[in-house]
DNA sequence: GCATGATAAATGAC
DNA sequence: GTCATTTATCATGC
């Protein structure tokens, strides 16, 4: 019975399933807002993490896709960009 | 299936970086990233199975035998290593999460 | 068919 | 040596 778990646990890494919707607004807001540095610290992510109801490790996969995806093709992150920005804005003045 | 270009002259060369004589310009291009064969896993993981830390004296020995600098073997150690190390966490964390069993 | 999350080589800080 | 990271690749979702 162990080793079923076992074995299902270790192949069970790479079953990609997507993050919900709230999560992804969660790190697109603090990615967006972070622009400059969008480098989170190890007590950031422990907070991402729990909000996003997702690990730190998840966390810190989604800043190091979402860097060089942004960096890669900022043009394509434009629109997605000027969403958050003007969503942290609000926030922000308050 | 491996065609490795960092160990596919007959010399023993360093294999540091391409084209240093000539160019004064250090672009320092990084090396690509090239996936190692299935082999070369293998092997590795079983060095890896009887010491999670290889000794110089090994390393250059496996390096020769895989076609592989022993820098290579050397920081694949290490990357396996921290691999472990997330594996262990990730169990902990999964084990301790779920009562299911 | 790409978007997306996770993993595998490779680098650099320390 | 560890460890966060960059980059390319892999595997899956849809």
């Amino acid at each position: 019975a162990v080793m079923i778990l076992r074995s299902r646990f270790l192949d069970a890494r790479r079953k990609r399933r997507n993050f919900n919707k709230q999560a992804t607004e969660i790190l697109n807001e603090y990615f967006y807002s972070h622009l400059s540095n969008p480098y989170p610290s190890e007590e950031a992510k422990e907070e991402l993490a729990k909000k996003c109801g997702i690990t730190v490790s998840q966390v810190s996969n989604w800043f190091g896709n979402k860097r060089i995806r942004y960096k890669k093709n900022i043009g394509k992150f434009q629109e997605e960009a000027n969403i958050y920005a003007a969503k942290t804005a609000v926030t922000a003045t308050n | 299936e491996n065609t490795n270009p960092s160990s596919s002259g007959s010399s023993h060369s360093a294999t540091k970086e391409p084209a240093k004589g000539a160019a004064p310009n250090a672009p320092r291009t990084r090396k690509k990233r090239c996936p190692y064969s299935k082999f070369q896993i293998r092997e590795l993981e079983r060095e890896f199975f009887f010491n999670v830390y290889i000794n110089k004296e090994k390393r250059l020995q496996l390096s020769r035998m895989l076609n592989l600098t022993d820098r290579q073997v050397k920081i694949w150690f290490q990357n396996r290593r921290m691999k472990e190390k997330k594996l262990s966490r990730d169990r902990l964390q999964y084990f301790s999460g779920n009562p299911l069993l």
